[in-house]
DNA sequence: AAACATTTGTCCGTATGTATA
DNA sequence: ATATACATACGGACAAATGTT
């Protein structure tokens, strides 16, 4: 019997990581509130685990601006206010456009056709009023992107910009529309076309559009 | 005799913090090398700390990108090649964009005149070819359209961005010309004007010249 | 004011994993 | 293959700081 080449790779994640990993779920889906205290000895406890991974997991969401800690006095899961959408989506679009003119010359036909069909399933998701799952997709397409402009600092910015983005999406609802799919169409166009600029007014336009039809609720 | 009533703040900085501060310093000044191997307890001993601490400021040190953990194995300063500017530049100027159009609706008269102020002095640093001083008089002046900004998102990104400029600027002296002073000049009467496209514009020129300046070199 | 309860910060011993002889 | 050396990962005790009674 042959020995299967494709290995599952030795993923041996560490305590803090897995501390960090569910941690992070936690305060994204609500399940830890915003403002919520959180001792670590208490989550030691819930996870089977020491203190020290645990305040290490907390450190780093610390970083990711998912925690705050007050020396001495308490950590507490940070506020999520609905406001804050309106300084998340200009970075998130500038950035998203920067990766989108990096990724023009890098693009390859494969990685096009992941777009197009990603953008399939994502109209599907959205036609069902299956949002939650348009979400993941949008991000998934938006990942194609990214992945393309091979740009490692974009990749971490964005990653981190999107989870504070599914965040928000979990406290107040986010919606996308009919028109972020149509959105989408038009970037793979602009791909094909090999049309940087076209892109960047695209990314531009998509999150002023988001932000007026929040103001308008 | 009157209590003064600007207290030093009482800035008592953990251990963890000190370790943090120092070791960041030491990676983008060079004195720690890249590739150079980081064991905890030898950095303990050097800072005359326990490894707590130190470890706690190594994994900070690693989101941030200064350090590379191999767990079980090794944690080494990460490596600095100049090829990262190019990967950098970009991602920098269009969050400065972004940062300039946001801050013209909200900068006040008190800010421009302390951009005017910095950009006299910047001047003068070029002139005097102390680039070090440029550099850093260079970001301040861009600290006041962050701090005009008002977008916390854009600020940390910002700022991480600068810290691995600044790394660059001693590891492969870059350079800042009267080219840059200049710019600053345009950056200060758009402001005046209020003139947001023309911000944009002059940031994004600023990073095509810059990245066409390195690979005349 | 002072002792107490609570929580984070720090120390250091030990377990676990990795690479090399 | 086994043993050994070495570095990180983790655990638990203690110290320090904060707020309260």
């Amino acid at each position: 019997m042959p020995v299967p080449t494709n290995h599952s790779k030795p993923v041996r994640r560490s305590a803090k990581e897995n501390a960090y990993f569910q941690l992070e779920q936690w305060i994204i889906d609500g399940t830890l509130q915003p403002g919520e205290k959180l001792t670590d000895i208490e989550l030691a406890q819930a996870l089977n685990l020491s203190r020290t991974p645990i305040r290490e997991a907390l450190q780093l969401l610390e970083v990711v601006g998912f925690v705050k800690m007050y020396p001495g006095k308490a950590t507490t899961v940070t506020e999520v206010f609905k406001e804050d959408i309106k300084d998340l989506l200009p970075a998130l679009a500038v950035l998203q456009a920067l990766a989108g003119e990096l990724a023009v010359p890098n693009i390859t036909e494969e990685q096009i056709s992941r777009l197009e069909e990603t953008n399939f399933r994502f109209a599907q998701a959205i036609k069902e009023k299956d949002s939650f799952n348009a979400l993941k997709i949008d991000e998934e397409f938006h990942r194609i992107i990214i992945e393309a402009a091979q740009n490692p600092y974009i990749t971490t910015m964005l990653s981190r910009l999107q989870s504070h983005v599914r965040r928000q999406f979990f406290h107040h609802s986010l919606e996308l529309t009919e028109v972020s799919w149509k959105e989408h169409e038009e970037i793979i166009q602009a791909f094909k076309e090999k049309d940087a600029e076209r892109l960047i007014s695209l990314s531009k336009n998509n999150w002023i559009r988001s932000i007026e039809e929040m103001n308008a609720k």
